[in-house]
DNA sequence: GCCCAGGTGAAGC
DNA sequence: GCTTCACATGGG
């Protein structure tokens, strides 16, 4: 197997359930309890519950996906190949949509640390528990839709999520509903599903990008979010600040058919201070 | 106390 | 079309 940095991959930004314990990271897939440990070269998986197989943890982490192979697609640029080198083993995940959707609902102007706080209150409350091992602390799973679906709005404000309480309430509503098919969304054409996903209120370009890039599968999604933003900013535009429209075309057009890998490491990059000392040249 | 956070929607030029 | 501002909440 190709390198899989488990932190960076786990902590960084693209999901908020995993938590560093004793060497190594505890999550919760598809309602099974998970603790992965690297092992050069692969990968270890602890689970609590017998599996026969384990497709859903392979199709979680993308063990497949060909790295060098997708950084190769990458444009000849010399600020990208230096985000690159930073975090090898850098990866992306397939989420499971919903979970995707309302984690990144919940994620608007707020720090990782604390969307990470908010999600997993969500889940001690209204998720059920799963199966863990002997002795270990309890575990639940993400909330299905429909439960948080028939949740009050003050239930949900009362997790701390603020004026996004309606806006993850009506996205559950919707998928509960039937409304908003997201395991279809990714059998469509990429425009047409971002266009479902913005739909929904509370729902931006910059929140169904994570989405589609995170766990409906489309790797040409780009995020732009503020930490990508600068570094647009300062990498590519160094003398004047281009409009959105025009940022927004450079990002459809310069990184690839792989792009928001490369939006996934320059948000890395940016994020542990990596630019600085390009900048600095 | 003040500032800001993996944004969005509404209102103002 | 682009810019500005409110929106809850918690941690530095």
């Amino acid at each position: 197997m190709r390198p899989y940095d488990l932190e960076s991959t786990l902590l960084g930004g693209q999901a908020f359930r995993w938590q560093h314990r004793d060497g190594g990271w505890e999550g919760v897939v598809g309602g099974r309890w998970v603790r992965l440990t690297s092992t050069p070269p692969g990968l270890r998986a602890e689970v609590a519950a017998p599996s026969a197989d384990w497709g859903w943890l392979a199709r979680y982490l993308r063990v497949d996906a060909d790295l060098d192979q997708i950084i190769g697609t990458f444009p000849d640029d010399p600020c990208l190949h230096e985000a690159v080198a930073a975090c090898r083993g850098l990866r992306l995940l397939r989420q499971e949509p919903w979970e995707c959707l309302a984690s990144f609902i919940l994620s608007s102007t707020k720090r990782i640390t604390h969307i990470r706080q908010i999600v997993e209150r969500l889940c001690e409350r209204y998720g059920g528990p799963v199966v863990v091992p002997p002795g270990h602390a309890p575990a639940w799973e993400f909330p299905p839709a429909e439960r948080l679906a028939g949740c009050a709005e003050t239930a949900l404000r009362a997790c701390g999520m603020g004026f996004r309480a309606p806006y993850l309430l009506a996205a559950a509503r919707r998928v509960a509903a039937g409304e908003l098919d997201l395991a279809l969304l990714g059998r469509r054409p990429l425009a047409e599903a971002r266009t479902a996903l913005i739909a929904l209120p509370g729902v931006g370009r910059k929140i169904a990008d994570c989405v589609l890039l995170f766990a409906l599968g489309f790797d040409a999604a780009f995020p732009v979010d503020v930490w990508v933003l600068k570094a647009l900013r300062e990498l590519y535009f160094p003398r004047r600040r281009p409009t959105p429209r025009r940022l927004l075309a450079f990002t459809e057009s310069h990184f690839g058919p792989h792009a928001g890998y490369a939006q996934q490491y320059l948000f890395h990059y940016m994020r542990v201070g990596g630019l600085v000392a390009v900048s600095a040249d």
